[in-house]
DNA sequence: GCTAATATGAGTAAGACTACCTATTTTTTT
DNA sequence: AAAAAAATAGGTAGTCTTACTCATATTAGC
């Protein structure tokens, strides 16, 4: 087999020399070259023909994908994973369509990693397992279904207000800010003292 | 200059082993032992005595700070220096307050951690970006003025425990918590409904 | 040893939230 | 137009938290 010439990319240096201490183990017959920004990777592929670029998702002005698309261009046939901390579907299923042959959460083991770069050597695409869903994700889930009223219930409650303040704002009796309150937690399936607080405040950033 | 045991812990994989190469490619007189878990890290140090614990900040169950309080009334003279991707004040002034001794931000160079070392092992402090500390919400200043038990009732609230929970955990009567609830929202100056609660976990990290 | 701080426990009252109900009106969907 | 969903509001009971008061035993500091 000959050398391979494989592109790594990722913005975080520390996990940079992790990556290339990793990859290098496990295939001997690769030449790595490693860089920290996009644009740097980039320059180099000008120059120098790659068999298989891995890059991380998310770095400052250029990301993953538009490395990639770009590397495309300049060499059709070059293979290509991508690493990311994100584990949503649908940024999976862009990846996909964006001409991606491997995708691979950063914080799974190492030999997620090397099955993923064999798959994609061998022709194959590679995705890794979506997590469990767990309980938290499941509430998320469910915040969809709660209504428009409801929300702006949530996000009173997770703005420090009570059922009462909430009310006045809205202009409705405290009975009905509390009947509100009932249904979110039915809907989300939230029990007990404080529970709705307790979540509201944990996921302002999604109100 | 003898040999110093290291610990070294992070639940990535691949950033912990870059990080084992940066560490020993600079400091020859380090021996590392590196954990993927804040729990094995901790086993590990009931035989074996560290001089010098490096761990992230933010893993499931067990965070950094904790494990480096645990390690710190294991041995107290233990250097230790987090490793965080947060750059947001209070986690860092928790970390002095937590008897940190250096405070890396992830993305931060190389050499940044070396140098960080270098200070800690010199016996001074190093944090990342020291700018972007002043002295300001007095909250969590105020902190300190908690006693022993009030900050173990605080703790528990912030594990969305209620105070008949934290009763039933201390082996004490329900009464004597409210009585802890009340004196740490006098101490805090917190007013109103569920305050403490609100407080607790949007500080639930510095806990 | 004395004093102050801490931890413990109780009493009482009020406010807030949860967890069920039922019911009517308004809006949306089919 | 009929059916379904959403918003409104009330009832009742129970739990939890806040906000005071007071009291006592233990511990720590001077």
């Amino acid at each position: 087999m000959d050398k391979l010439n494989v592109l790594l990319v990722d913005d975080h240096p520390i996990f940079l020399k992790g990556l290339v201490e990793v990859i290098q183990d496990e295939f001997h017959d690769f030449v790595i070259h490693s860089f920290s920004s996009p644009e740097l990777a980039f320059d180099s592929a000008k120059s120098l023909k790659y068999n298989l670029a891995i890059s991380d998702l998310d770095m400052p002005k250029m990301n993953g994908i538009s490395l990639i698309t770009e590397l495309k261009i300049l060499y059709p046939e070059i293979l290509t994973i991508l690493l990311t901390m994100h584990k949503e579907q649908d940024i999976m299923r862009s990846a996909l369509v964006n001409g991606i042959d491997g995708y691979v959460l950063k914080d799974d083991v190492v030999d997620e990693l090397v099955i993923a770069i064999e798959e994609v050597l061998k022709g194959n695409k590679y995705i890794s397992e979506l997590e469990v869903i767990n309980e938290q994700d499941e509430q998320i889930e469910e915040l969809k279904s709660l209504t428009k009223t409801e929300l702006l219930v949530l996000k009173g409650i997770s703005d420090n207000k009570t059922s009462k303040e909430i009310a006045n704002d809205l202009f409705v009796s405290l009975k009905t800010i509390e009947n509100h309150r009932n249904n979110i937690s039915r809907k989300l399936r939230l029990k007990g003292s404080n529970s709705l607080l307790k979540f509201a405040i944990n996921n302002k950033n999604l109100l």
